[in-house]
DNA sequence: CCTTATTGCGCAATTG
DNA sequence: GCAATTGCGCAATAAG
């Protein structure tokens, strides 16, 4: 997103010098009577060209106080709030997204420890068959598997752990 | 953290009154020569003496370029910048705890579906072994709980899906 | 009461 | 050329 090659350049010179902002575009302003600066600025020197003069000078010099360059101007604060209320919304919902995500995180938790439980209740009970086999019975040789089943456990003992 | 009333305020105005800036502690500022303006204060209020008139009125209203005021514009400044920067930082860690989050969903997911899979297995084999038993010897009535087991899915059979 | 921290806002430069 | 971003300063307020 962009560079910010601002504070490069040495002209760091933004300041206050709007000065003024008068127009009657705007509505409430200078609740306190604040002073204002009385427009210096020099009236159309070029000849009253208004926007882009195709080979004439810049537009007279008349940056300020132009009609132009007050529509412009609002344009742009308008453009401002607009990205910045977006922005603002975005890590709101950036934060609502962790606290869900969070949630989530907890109830994925709460299920794995549960499966661990059952799986570890059946293999208990495998294991207490078993033994029952081998003390009522005697093994017939029986080619059958629990012996990797006992082995099964493969991270369900080693619970929570990751 | 605050409230953000300022709208409400009907004085929504803190436009480029600012004007100047001047002071010897800047460096390049004005570079096209704006328009100084003279500050024109309201000399002290009405009747009012407000700060320190008790000794003397010392800065009294020269809000403007006096040395006070650029000091604390310049502190503020600062402050301003360092919340700022604050934020910024915050911003970014939390989008980064998103994506840690989601990618520890990931891992909790894949792991409830491989004890999903386990369980499903053991009691497959459960089912099998009781059949075996079945066919083969007669079921002495064992006061087991084998019954209890085959209806001991939870929701290991809805697997993956939540 | 003073200092710092936050916040909204406007300006200007840059970016897309 | 215009809207969107971004850095910055100012002023009002909140917080300490």
């Amino acid at each position: 997103m962009s560079k910010q090659l601002q504070q490069k350049i040495p002209s760091t010179d933004q300041n206050g010098n709007s000065v003024i902002q008068n127009q009657p575009h705007n509505s409430a302003l200078n609740p306190a009577g604040l002073q204002q600066v009385p427009q210096f600025v020099p009236v159309s020197p070029g000849g009253g060209g208004k926007a882009t003069p195709l080979s004439k000078m810049k537009k007279s010099s008349s940056d300020k106080n132009t009609d132009e360059y007050r529509q412009r101007r609002e344009r742009n604060n308008l453009a401002v709030k607009k990205s910045r209320m977006r922005s603002k919304q975005k890590a709101q919902d950036t934060q609502q997204r962790v606290d869900e995500l969070k949630e989530e995180n907890e109830r994925l938790e709460a299920k794995i420890k549960l499966l661990s439980k059952e799986l570890s209740v059946l293999k208990d009970l495998f294991l207490e068959h078993a033994h029952n086999l081998a003390d009522n019975v005697q093994p017939p040789a029986s080619g059958g598997g629990p012996g990797d089943l006992c082995n099964n456990n493969n991270n369900s003992g080693s619970n929570s752990s990751q």
